[in-house]
DNA sequence: CGTCAGATTGAAACGGTTCAAAGAGAGTGG
DNA sequence: CCACTCTCTTTGAACCGTTTCAATCTGACG
């Protein structure tokens, strides 16, 4: 918790591609501090020129949304502990969408130009940053299909399972049995649906007994049959998800899908 | 036409950052060839290992789509001449999506690991390829919104708006005056409707004067009255979109959007 | 115990889908 | 140059998943 928060970050970047000390070392010199927020913070906004500074959530959950011309709210992607805030922000000047605390944050902010020095000079540190910058556009190009192109029900089913991985992955919780510290209201901004949407369809994956649920703690009875329920196929989170997570069921698309060379 | 393909891509990465003498000579030492594909070829597939190549496109138009486990394609970006195809296999090893193209095109194709060089060694180099990266993030945040938040009618206009503007900056065509070579059940892929509501839309967007329509190439009546239509705002494109371009009016999100430095 | 945000439920309304059929345009072959 | 074909576009009408509106319920907290 209190340890040196560069090291949060090491980890991170190491996780995607190995380090070595001097690429450790030089990422420890780089300046950085802790800052807190309260829930429902922005961090920045649409349009804002950002600081020099770059951050990673060090606990906490955080969100990234616009809101259209008609006052609607679209988040865009979930932040959880390990995650880069505003990795867009070295390399562009104005933001494009605005960053908001779900819950209490605690964030590591570092010199936007040192870590971007140390990432333009390290090519091991590079390319664990571009690992990890791809990897959020993969993630994008799944929920725009999860939002664009499937049913209320699969969408939700689909939002939990990757909620579930990624908690897991980052060694939150498991994927069995996870806190999704949103309001049902902030799932519907997620999905595109409306919170009394989600609010039956939560209650009828608890029905169909795919879930249970305890106030925000979800218990999932069959992770199978949620991944299923889902269309939910791990490949796009990258290599560390979990090995044995259920590939997609029932796919009508094996002229489109060659399974090439297992993994 | 026939310059050196990897002219194009020096092009390209110098608009986004200045290269000099010595990262375009680099550039140049990159092992590179051009191909061709017809329409509806696939470049790669999801859950394929890349080859030691990288591309970008030439001619023509592609897209990056994927298909649901209920057959449901849904298309997560248009790419156009000039536009990366498959920067994320520089540093991730599996494809999460298809690349299909729309209409015949013409490809750059260059050596993956002697570009990753370039782009880890030589920092303006790597700047300018993060910046390309970024930018195609905040694209996908884009569509995001315009999927999950937008109704029907105005999920056209702005899928006209952006492809107008792109169109332009990339030199292929006016804003107000170009051709989209995407049939309407590709559009309606893009944008999470069905071919018929398109079509209707579409119909209405001629009825109330804001485009005309010749098979497949769209006039601009009035490029205001569109960009108001589609609630389209460039600022997700980057810095070199029309100065012009009229920012999304009647925004009863003034606590959310404070204008700050007007560009 | 009162308050307030969030969760839950019901009933009516609507935007978009689905199904089906007809029209239009481009390319091909006789 | 016409007839044929094939794909894409266009139109109508019934249907449905989701939204909307409104009211009630629940739990956390001071």
């Amino acid at each position: 918790m209190t340890e040196h928060p560069m090291k949060a970050i090491a980890r991170r970047l190491d996780a995607r591609n190995p380090l070595d000390d001097d690429d450790v070392a030089a990422l420890n010199n780089v300046r950085c501090a802790i800052t807190t927020h309260p829930p429902e913070s922005f961090l920045f906004r649409e349009a804002d020129r950002p600081g020099d500074y770059c951050s990673i959530l060090l606990s906490g959950l955080a969100f990234r949304q616009k809101v259209t011309a008609h006052g609607k709210r679209q988040i865009v992607a979930v932040l959880m502990a390990g995650d880069f805030i505003d990795a867009q922000h070295l390399f562009l000047d104005r933001a494009d969408h605005n960053l908001e605390a779900a819950t209490a944050i605690t964030v590591a902010e570092f010199s936007r130009h040192q870590f971007r020095d140390v990432i333009l000079n390290r090519p091991r540190v590079g390319v664990a940053a571009w690992k990890e910058a791809l990897e959020e556009g993969a993630i994008f190009r799944e929920w725009l299909v999860t939002v664009g192109a499937r049913p209320g029900p699969v969408r939700v089913a689909h939002f939990l399972c990757e909620l579930g991985c990624r908690l897991e992955r980052a060694g939150l919780a498991s994927r069995e049995d996870f806190i999704v510290p949103l309001t049902q209201e902030q799932i519907a901004d997620v999905l595109g649906l409306t919170p009394v949407h989600v609010n039956r369809v939560l209650k009828s994956l608890v029905a169909d007994g795919l879930i249970s649920q305890r106030g925000r703690s979800i218990q999932v009875s069959s992770w199978e049959r949620l991944t299923v329920a889902g269309e939910f196929n791990p490949i796009y989170l990258g290599p560390s998800a979990r090995h044995d997570a259920h590939r997609a069921q029932h796919l009508p698309t094996s002229t489109l899908l060659r399974p090439r060379g297992q993994m």
